[in-house]
DNA sequence: TGTCTTATGGTTTATTTGACTACAAGTATA
DNA sequence: TATACTTGTAGTCAAATAAACCATAAGACA
């Protein structure tokens, strides 16, 4: 292997010193029945066989890290045009145990009706979890995770980015039960309907809910177009 | 230079398509005469030489990276235990020239009364810029500070960390400004100084103003473990 | 028909925000 | 010494927001 940077050494450092390799560890968030839940996948070989940890891989020498993320992901779920998020890099040294690796952390946010695991997987390989029940990951994974997390938490309230969780067309009630569950806040059926619906923010999708036992409610459908516009003219979403 | 990943190549990538070099890029971000400034050093030597940049620096091998952030800054400043956080990883393939390095963009917040540019260095080599005229810098440094830049507008609205730009005592209206300079918006004193007030996270520090043609203002103090103890009670910066 | 459940629309009250007024406490200067 | 000038500090008031709560509507179901 001939050195891949030949601009180093520096004065102080040689090459050997600052060369590490690079991975990925993604966070990929659903909302099922109520509840927030992560995809985990079980390392089948090397040291840490048979724990749990979150879905990762290498960056590419010509890749940019945004795209390593996205191409990571599509090959895990076979879902395209996944909303994604870098949230921090995490580099501890002795964070893995067999050398010196970097890992960027990212997020995703999933509609899990468009998702299926991929060819391949069986249930022993990859499983949703639900968050108040994630088991001792590998590595710093817990760390990443729960930094995900956060990140989310706070995200979520400051832009509409929720709504990636959920199916095109939802009702008030689903909505403001993912804001209940990721920001573990209750909250009133009232109040979070008129606030929201005073953004002006959603668009009636024309049905309503079927197969419930109850009153159904009308569907609506978040348009990132119309969430532009506003942004445009000012607007600031904030939960 | 031996394989520095002897748990690789995996299947698919051998080693020297998954090693990089990794940087750190920090924006050193300081409050004078009401202006935001940001510390930038001038390129001594290479393709790069006579533009400006961001302050960066190799991360060692066995260097956890917020370590090594915090070693690039005293290295710089002078100064200890400064506010640092960091922001996001950066890499594009291309984005430096001569190889593939990814940098981990940080920011810090320092009080410029403590500052000194470490000695070695003269105007030429370190010099302070007001944020509204930042030069063309070297690389994607303009963007590494653009979202150094946003992510501190958004944490200082949520987190009370913009008196580490202040000095230790400091008056009402300081803060103000401040606030001002940051998020680019005007605010009304009096709503501003009841705001603050009535969260309780300022001591009086006892003293007051010297040194001005008009009357004198309180000096206040912002104690960290009066913070912490707010916290615990479920308090919530927000400004 | 009545009961049960959620949907949906309002009301009421407390709290927060924003705009503004007024006076206090100093310095500068005529 | 009086007056103007500048910023500090306190308070008022109306508008906007948020929180708690109530009432009726639409269905499903027995």
């Amino acid at each position: 292997m001939k050195n891949p940077l030949p601009f180093l050494p520096t004065n102080d450092l040689s090459a050997a010193e600052v060369m590490s390799s690079i991975t990925i560890d993604c966070c990929v968030f659903s909302f099922e029945k109520g509840y927030l839940e992560v995809l985990l996948v079980q390392h089948g070989e090397g040291i840490s066989k048979g724990k749990w940890g979150l879905p990762g891989g290498w960056i590419k020498k010509e890749e940019d890290i945004d795209v390593a993320a996205d191409r990571l992901l599509s090959e895990l779920t076979g879902v395209k045009d996944i909303y994604l998020e870098q949230v921090k890099t995490f580099g501890k040294p002795d964070r893995f145990p067999l050398g010196r690796v970097i890992t960027v952390g990212y997020y995703a946010l999933i509609n899990r009706e468009d998702f299926k695991v991929k060819a391949g997987f069986t249930a022993s390989e990859a499983k949703w979890y639900r968050i108040k029940d994630i088991p001792d990951l590998i590595y710093d994974h817990n760390e990443i995770l729960q930094s995900s997390l956060n990140r989310l938490r706070g995200k979520v309230k400051r832009a509409p980015i929720g709504f990636n969780l959920l199916p095109e067309k939802f009702t008030l009630l689903q909505l403001m039960q993912l804001y209940t569950e990721i920001l573990d806040v209750e909250m009133d059926k009232s109040n979070f309907r008129r606030k929201f619906l005073k953004m002006k923010l959603l668009q009636e999708a024309g049905g309503k809910q079927t197969g419930v036992s109850h009153r159904a409610a009308k569907l609506y459908r978040f348009d990132e177009e119309i969430y532009q516009n506003l942004t445009r003219k000012g607007f600031n979403f904030e939960f």
